[in-house]
RNA sequence: GGAGGGGUUCCAGAGCGGUCAAAUGGGGCGGGCUGUAAACCCGUUGACUUCGGUCUUCGAAAGUUCGAAUCUUUCCCCCUCCA
């Protein structure tokens, strides 16, 4: 079998399920198709969870594929209860507006724009959602649909068992994301929805209607859901989620998540989030006795993915300026200061709550306690410190809270 | 509709008139060991503080009391069983 997108979805341990293994891997032999997978505009920017997703993407473009990103500006005002205990918050159409914004500039960036034939392809499906007319498409699709069967699916399913209520809001999200599919299939020719575990109903709802309505065949795989050697799912941390938005975390942030990846996920992670050939990964990790010059890899690719070459190197090298020779890299988190503040004379703790370093002086005199701020690499042991112009080399000045956390402050 | 059980700090879960900012475990944070890993060990874990204390918190509101997470009333929500 020759190596084709879909062998390699299987090979890197991007696939989960299919609809129809041998038949989809025989038409992608064959020609290239157009596939798609919808994100939930729920949030402003997407996170390392929708990575794989993203990866997965940018695999069928490698293989001359076209993407279809499906932004759900309309199914995103109903809410998927996939995977989901209750029923979420509904946003306001205008927030889903630049929520959309914001993701698509992500992935903009993320996908190869440059060639023509495999360019993706945006869309919003509040384009076709909101102007549904109900008696219509009750007829039309809701028709090829049976309580029966969707009392089924687990999405369903799990909320009823577990007594949590459904509304009937969202209960439609299925038949919805099925039309999605249906409207791109006919719109665009695409044959394939892709998407997480989770979705393996929404998906195969989208096949099954296709086939009723248009007698065509359509194709769904999932990804399987990533989860780290901790068990814990990937993309949040408890500080929040991992953004891929460099405003929320920067590259240098970015860069240090990968770094900081276990020992246990190192070569699962080459093969989900970097683009090396599988053979050069076992190559790699056959050979490579530590370790850590893995993770760097890791980080500095999967860096370059989402920010690009030139910012994957400077947190390269501002990480190994700070930790290898423990002096300061200049991409740390700059805090400014103005000479006025440190005439006056500003607390140290006041200093870390108000520049959002610790979440309340309580917290910046707990750290001190316990020995875990520093000043120039010096521990500082009193929580009354004053910062002053004599802690400033060169009006500039290293903090660091723990072992990881480094930060300059510059006076201005 | 009837009968019970319950809502406690990030989560799970004790407390059931003062000694309660609330046991214990998990998670988080900091330290140690190490390799910016895991495991393990120690400390810490509401906010503010002139470090004496002060303020806010135990589903919501009102009340009893010198004093309430703990008792009473009403309300809201969840669970189990019966119909």
């Amino acid at each position: 079998m020759k190596n084709n997108f879909f062998t390699e979805m299987k090979s890197r341990g991007y696939l989960h399920q299919c609809t129809d293994n041998s038949k989809l891997n025989e038409i992608i032999n064959k020609k290239s198709i157009v596939g798609y997978i919808g994100f939930d505009c729920t949030a402003n920017s997407l996170h390392v969870g929708s990575l794989l997703q993203i990866m997965i993407l940018r695999l069928m473009q490698k293989h001359g594929h076209r993407p279809i990103v499906l932004l759900g500006g309309g199914t995103t005002l109903i809410g998927d209860p996939s995977g989901k205990d209750s029923t979420r918050k509904i946003l306001e159409q205008k927030i889903i507006k630049k929520n959309i914004k914001n993701i698509k500039k992500i992935l903009n960036k993320m996908l190869n724009n440059s060639d023509k034939k495999i360019k993706p392809i945006f869309v919003d499906n509040a384009q076709w959602l909101t102007k549904l007319n109900y008696i219509k498409f009750l007829r039309e699709i809701g028709s090829h649909f049976t309580i029966n069967k969707m009392l089924t699916f687990d999405s369903v399913k799990l909320r009823l068992e577990r007594e949590q209520s459904l509304s009937y809001m969202e209960f439609n999200y299925m038949i919805l994301q099925a039309y999605d599919f249906y409207q791109l299939f006919k719109k665009h020719n695409c044959i394939l929805q892709i998407g997480g575990s989770d979705q393996w109903g929404n998906i195969i709802n989208g096949v099954e209607l296709i086939r009723r309505v248009l007698h065509a065949e359509a194709f769904g795989l999932t990804s399987p859901l990533i989860t780290l050697a901790s068990g814990a799912k990937m993309g949040k941390t408890e500080k929040g989620a991992v953004w891929l938005n460099k405003k929320f975390v920067s590259p240098y942030s970015y860069w240090q998540f990968w770094r900081n990846t276990d020992d246990k996920d190192v070569k699962r992670f080459l093969k989900f989030f970097t683009e090396i050939e599988e053979n050069e990964i076992d190559m790699l990790c056959n050979s490579e006795k530590n370790i850590n010059k893995l993770k760097i890899i890791l980080a500095n690719e999967a860096t370059k993915i989402l920010h690009g070459a030139k910012a994957s190197k400077i947190a390269e090298i501002t990480a190994k300026e700070t930790f290898e020779r423990k002096g300061v890299g200049f991409d740390l988190p700059e805090i400014k200061i103005k000479m006025i503040q440190l005439n006056e004379g500003i607390k140290i703790t006041d200093f870390l709550s108000i520049n959002k370093i610790v979440f309340s002086k309580s917290e910046a005199r707990r750290i001190i306690a316990n020995k875990g701020l520093k000043i120039n690499d010096t521990l500082i042991n009193d929580e009354k410190k004053i910062l002053q112009e004599n802690d400033f080399n060169n009006r500039m000045l290293k903090l660091s809270i723990g072992k990881k956390k480094h930060y300059t402050v510059k006076i201005i």
